[in-house]
RNA sequence: GGUGAGGUGGCUGAGUGGUCGAAAGCGGCGCUUUGCUAAAGCGUUGUACCUCUAAAGGGUACCGAGGGUUCGAAUCCCUCCCUCACCGCCA
């Protein structure tokens, strides 16, 4: 969520800065504004009327306590006690109206993100490899996927519902050995810490990286909102931490988590409904980093590179954007989309989604770091797949399709899955 | 799931209704002493918010969380969360 000190000092800033994302957001910071001063009006008041019964309750104690009568100041101390109640109960009350305005607000994007109103406005900044040529119309993973028995979605289905796979014999050990290449690489090459966090999370941890409370359709939840299963392992990964303060020499902290991913997708019926691109349950390898303000931007590159190399070391071809200030996501204030290429769809898919929550994330979930000079300050946040496995396998297999419909697995890959082929 | 015990500052640990934000010790920081190290002595040492400000200052809240009783709560009552022990069940 956004400083309250920093709406209060530089409204128009704030202002400017939402509105690049979407015009309905410079009223919500008048909104806040209001009822910030409302609030503290009200505190400032309850505060004195509190000092002053302190003190008179303090006369009353000694009093007693030398046996004079006090009738006088507990008669004044029970009235000051009635207005303490009625005005704090409206302070509260206020207190909880800006909080919950506050979380409703989404992060500011970084002055060098480009502005733009949806996805059509994304730059690319980066292409890795050519789009592969086939002298033949490429079938896409449903085809090739049902004729190698690799999944099966009629079964899924039936015990499931739409929007859900089961990945069978051969195909299921490619996700496998794929899912046991892309930890490996970053746990060893990159550095992470691998982590296997509940999948199953407080309703705080939602609130704590942007997913409520705003968001909440979109999430499955368990024992009447208290429990969600993760959209990501984002949630639990970034939350490790929340409300702790780190030592400045703890970070950066780099983790890494495979677990599966559960989604409504309430937003989007209708959509990519054939296959595996958009369902569920998926799984996926996140990266997570909590670093120190100084460097998160430094570290984000590094964090999306990260995430390149999978794609680089399977030989794919993809392309990097940046995301424009109207298709940032809620929390984020900077970030870079990885999209592969899928020659059965003909279109990039994006595997990867690598962003800066600088402490946008932090203050949601009080997540803090003493500096050198022992101060306390909140810490930057930033997460990316690497990557999500359903939409590379989608990648992979149409990639690597042979003309006789047979799959060749990547050399990088083949000591992992065990095979050289799929026929 | 059942029964019992318990959650106090960076840590250990006192405190059962009134100058308690909280004793004491440890740790941390500063100064003094010192050939170095060590030790000793003295001082200092939480967070959030409000107000005011150039700075300083003043105030409120916080003893797991929330609510209640009371003129007044770390202390009494209720609910929840968590920890520990034992029993039951179980991958």
């Amino acid at each position: 969520m956004l400083d309250i000190r920093l709406i209060r000092a530089r409204p128009d800033f704030v202002r400017e800065r939402l509105a690049t994302r979407s015009s309905e957001l410079p009223q919500q910071v008048d909104d806040v504004l209001k009822i910030d001063s409302e609030r503290r009006q009200m505190e400032t008041r309850v505060q004195q009327l509190n000092a002053e019964r302190n003190k008179l309750s303090k006369q009353i104690g000694m009093l007693r306590s030398k046996k004079e009568s006090s009738a006088e100041q507990e008669s004044n101390v029970r009235a000051i006690g009635d207005e303490i109640d009625r005005l704090s109960q409206a302070s509260a009350a206020a207190a909880e109206l800006q909080t919950t305005l506050l979380l409703g607000i989404p992060n500011l994007p970084h002055a060098n993100v480009p502005i733009g109103a949806d996805a059509g406005a994304n730059p690319e900044v980066r292409v890795w490899n050519e789009k592969p040529v086939f002298s033949y119309q490429p079938l896409d993973h449903v085809e090739l996927g049902t004729k190698l028995g690799l999944f099966d979605l009629e079964r899924a289905v039936k015990i499931s519902g739409t929007g859900f796979v089961c990945f069978t014999n051969l195909g299921a050990r490619l996700q496998r050995g794929l899912t046991q290449f892309l930890l490996d690489l970053q746990t060893i090459e990159n550095g992470y810490v691998e982590i296997c966090p509940p999948h199953l999370v407080r309703r705080e941890c939602m609130v704590g990286t942007g997913q409520l409370p705003k968001f909440e359709k979109d999430a499955y939840e368990l024992e009447e909102g208290q429990t969600f299963l993760i959209p990501t392992a984002e949630v639990p990964l970034t939350n490790l931490y929340r409300n702790e303060i780190l030592s400045y020499q703890d970070l950066p902290k780099y983790l890494v988590a495979h677990t599966p991913c559960f989604r409504r997708e309430a937003g989007s019926a209708g959509r990519d409904t054939r296959g595996l691109i958009r369902i569920h349950q998926f799984n996926k390898v996140e990266l997570v980093k909590i670093t120190t303000p100084e460097t998160s931007y430094q570290e984000l590159e590094k964090l999306t590179a990260d995430a390149e190399k999978v794609l680089e070391r399977l030989d794919l071809h993809y392309r990097r954007i940046e995301l424009c200030t109207g298709d940032l996501g809620f929390s984020m204030a900077k970030t870079y989309d990885l999209e592969v290429w899928a020659p059965g769809q003909g279109r990039y898919l994006e595997v990867s989604s690598c962003s800066n929550a600088e402490d946008y994330q932090a203050r949601r979930m009080n997540l803090k770091f003493k500096d050198v000079d022992g101060k306390n300050r909140f810490c930057h946040t930033m997460n990316g797949s690497g990557t999500a496995l359903a939409r590379l396998y989608v990648a992979l297999v149409e990639t690597y399709q042979q003309p006789d419909r047979s799959i060749l697995i990547p050399e990088p890959l083949r000591d992992y899955v065990g095979f050289k082929e799929i026929r």
